[in-house]
DNA sequence: TTAAATTAGATACGGCCGTATCTTATTGAC
DNA sequence: GTCAATAAGATACGGCCGTATCTAATTTAA
């Protein structure tokens, strides 16, 4: 029974691929893994492989896509901007648990060197390039300055990229993103920024 | 006339590879720079840079440490808590000037794959472990505690470490760190999260 | 001065990167 | 069905990493 060997291509190739990739990376984690062992895992070469994603961050970013299980973010609307940020590092949690820290950290060190980093939270949802944290933010701050809670909602960039900068902060020295360090967060940064009165005052 | 190639060794040894070290990084840049090039650059061999340092990280930061002309940080004591904290912003402008975008970016990514990152800011002095620049944030909060402008001097470490997370951030996003940054940092995020009124109010 | 301890220097290794080149299977247009 | 276009597969390359091994120079202790 010799085996008919027919030529996968295509989709068809692509998804063993990323299969494979996605298989190494819960085996041996991110730094373990490499593009040309994803090639012998997938019974193919590293030549394919380098021609559909540049490095293996992206190979990376593209397998989590594909099986990560992660939704990409929601826009909260709870009543409060204090409930809404919480509700957003909630879903940061999420991400979190779902990418591993070791996969966050390598994907971070990747992309620092080839001079990006801006986006990388939801660019897992690849492609459309400015779909950044901010994208997110910006409506719990429209909705807050609605309801008075705070006197606008034209911050500058660096105020409104503050969440993404500080769950970047946390993975970094901590490794972690529990209960306590979200109301931290929220409590004793972003609110007083933003310059709401924290629903305990 | 033949040379007479005397074998270099121990601290005479050490000075030639940072020397050739602080050249390469200089001409090619941080991730140009490979150890088996500032080894030939100070004619020896890698075998003798890996008995000294562990990875290009730390061969650049000891360079660095040797050639940068970096002196350290030094808490600033200006008579109210903004303009220390514009103060030491404008310390770490300085830091930054002297090492280069890119070395940041790159050490920082290297560092980050070693799961450190912690200090690395002041780290530039080497040894010394806790020397972050939260060591330096520290006393401003006495100060101003002292003085009356913040209620308490205790914050979390989340808080203390503030001001070297933003500045991580700046590099990163904006490879730079000009003046109107400095201010919007300190006036729009750092008084506000201790709860000193800027001295704009 | 000689012997022992260090440490520089030379070399080689396996591993992976990223690229280039060439062959061969598969597809799709006509 | 034939042929041209496309893409997979196979291989090889130079470069660098980090380690190991061996030698020979230099230092130090005696």
């Amino acid at each position: 029974m010799a085996e008919k060997k027919t030529r996968r291509r295509g989709p068809a190739l692509t998804t063993a691929i990323l299969e494979a990739a996605w298989a190494q990376l819960q085996e041996k984690g991110y730094q373990a893994l490499t593009i040309e062992g994803v090639a012998a895992a997938a019974s193919t070469t590293k030549t394919v492989l380098y021609r559909r994603w540049p490095d293996k961050a992206h190979l990376v970013i593209a397998a989590f896509a594909r099986f990560g299980g992660f939704t990409g973010y929601v826009v909260p609307d709870t009543g409060s901007l204090r409930t809404d940020f919480l509700a957003l590092m909630g879903q940061m949690a999420a991400f979190l648990d779902k990418l591993q820290d070791e996969t966050f950290r390598g994907l971070l060190a990747d992309r620092l060197q080839h001079l990006e980093l801006d986006n990388l939270l939801t660019q897992a949802n690849d492609h459309d390039p400015d779909h950044g944290i901010q994208k997110i933010v910006q409506p719990l701050l429209d909705h807050a300055a609605a309801r008075g809670e705070i006197t606008h909602a034209q911050w500058p960039d660096r105020l409104v990229n503050l969440p993404g900068i500080l769950l970047i902060n946390e993975v970094i020295t901590r490794q972690a993103l529990p209960l306590e360090a979200r109301y931290e967060i929220v409590d004793q940064i972003l609110l007083p920024v933003f310059g709401a009165t924290s629903s305990r005052d």
